[in-house]
DNA sequence: ATTTAAAATGTAAGCAGTTACATTAAGAGG
DNA sequence: CCTCTTAATGTAACTGCTTACATTTTAAAT
């Protein structure tokens, strides 16, 4: 069967609380001592079984990525972004990372428990009954893009209202005030922090917020589009528009190539999360640059902080700020 | 602690051992017992300890997801398919799912090797040493989207020949004769089928190729949109282009735009991965449709059955069939 | 009612580490 | 050279479940 413990300390002669030392306290070992192991344990080609510690330690080192999330495309481009901060994090640690989708809370948290998870992280639209469920069964959660009252969560999340602040300003000092939003029906998180930060922009800069300059939609390209040709074709429409993401955005420069409005001449047009179709349009499209791998990586050091028990004193909400990126569509 | 095995036992009057077989074979229990067993577990909360169970049947029901890749975006639009296809797949299985970029093979071979991982899914550009290094340590490899020569291994992948003649043919069938490409180099396998297939169906079909019609540039849209202004820029120029995927062909299309060429009209565009680029382009882009998700789940399946015994008789490589999504830059 | 085969259940020895506690070795100081 | 303190190592119980093997129950057949 596979090496084990015993099988290394029979060869070097060391005792197996010596080697278990060796390799997870080193320090503790002499020197010599841990030499003898080492050279034994390589002899052997033997490797700490993950399992058997986890067994011993009654720790398991394994946090989850969950997306709470419905539709065809779970992973986008922004929770991409995220996974990869969060892989590229854990792989610095010994924490073993489990990503899996969570439509149904209640499975999740099944899952969470029998494969002895000891943290998570969730995105998307998590659900208070499954954080409730996650607290009782002892497993810290962090939530991540996300917000949840009533409960005392750690969070990570993007800085929207800055964000919003960085994009509708950008275009007043472009000269615009007229300013049109189109907003699609993303999660409600986001959708909020974007409206009321861009309600509340245009206010402290003293201009006129009409209703009829802002549209919701669905959060798909076809439906912005369809937003965008009535918020443009009016006389008096806007002289510049804000995305509440690129695929808003990109629906709103269909939008002006169709009612041959040239960009951003006629129209100017902000996104939001600089994604990979900001490349894409024709002009190239000005947009909020969110770093999701931050936030992810920032993620998993919360999460690891409340696991190796400190935490405490770390500030509740992380803020991550954003970037504008001027392209040609402003 | 936890509740365990032994609580169960104490209050339901049951032997451990039929406690065990109730959860994971109740078969062979009889009802009654069955029935008191689990009464006395949902009394307790009891919930099987999946760490305990990997290390009395030295089984970890562990798999994981590594993709092979370097660069900023590791989940792109293809990967992230791929993997919502691995993780649904994954949930409905017992299986527990591990995900990680493995830049250094080395360092993933530990990890798999410490965290006792039974099989991978090996996606991106695996090394071979790599997955020498797997079977050495006797855990099952499945290749996603990729091919290795020297290895008798299972590989779920798109059918590249396949997909390339749908867009090739199209155009064909449009009535083109004078047909370009523009190829960027993405991986050495994706770029190797897409090129090859494509020279060979001009050839099935009595066309010429000229080498001035087939530009390679890097995998942005930038260089893309390079090679395609040279390409276009000549009297000579072929009337329709095929890029080796949608962020190349988008380079086509701004390319075109740039040099007042009307698309599909002056030339048309076809894409390849149907990705959610296709959607912003102006006009929207056709493109070869790849079922990554399909594929995901086809690498776990596999994957199941190499560890659950059987295997042998399956197929080496599986084709997961491609659709051409015709839109309006043909 | 008795025999017998099959089904259900129980007993207890692993699985591969960790760690509290006991023991021994190593230096320090007299 | 002998205490004494501290550092290093060893002993063995423990983690929570599975499963081979032993034993008991059940039901069918005689």
């Amino acid at each position: 069967m596979n090496t084990t413990i015993y099988d290394v300390s029979r060869l070097s002669g060391v005792s197996t609380a010596t080697i278990s030392r060796s390799f997870s306290n080193p320090a503790q070992v002499r020197e010599s001592t841990r030499r003898k192991v080492f050279e034994a344990a390589e002899v052997l080609h033997y490797y700490p079984n993950a399992i058997a510690r986890a067994m011993a330690r009654q720790r398991t080192d394994k946090i989850a990525f969950l997306i709470c999330k419905k539709g065809a495309t779970i992973l986008d481009e922004f929770y991409a972004g995220i996974c990869e901060g969060i892989m590229r994090e854990t792989n610095k640690s010994d924490y073993q990372l489990l990503i899996s989708t969570a439509e149904d809370w209640r499975m999740a948290a099944n899952v969470a428990k029998s494969k002895q998870i000891e943290g998570v992280i969730l995105g998307g639209n998590a659900q208070a009954d499954m954080v409730s469920e996650f607290q009782s069964q002892n497993i810290s959660v962090v939530l991540v893009n996300n917000r949840m009252s009533g409960f005392d969560l750690p969070a990570v999340v993007s800085d929207e209202a800055g964000g919003v602040a960085q994009a509708v300003e950008h275009l007043i000092d472009r000269g615009h005030r007229n300013i049109g939003m189109i907003a699609g029906r993303f999660s409600p998180y986001i959708i909020g922090e974007r409206y009321n930060a861009f309600l509340r922009i245009l206010q402290e800069n003293g201009l006129d917020v009409g209703d009829a300059n802002i549209k919701m939609c669905e959060p798909n390209i076809e439906s912005a589009t369809r937003a965008a040709l009535e918020l443009l074709d009016r006389k008096d429409r806007p002289t510049a528009v804000f995305g509440s993401n690129d695929v808003i955005a990109a629906g709103v420069i269909k939008a002006a190539i169709r009612l041959r409005l040239r960009v951003p001449e006629d129209v100017a047009v902000v996104g939001y999360d600089d994604s990979i179709l900001c490349g894409v349009t024709e002009p190239e499209l000005t947009s909020v640059h969110v770093n999701c791998r931050r936030m992810g990586e920032l993620c998993v050091e919360r999460l690891q902080a409340m696991l190796d028990g400190g935490d405490g004193n770390a500030p509740q909400v992380t803020l991550v700020s954003t970037e504008l990126h001027i392209r040609k569509s402003t």
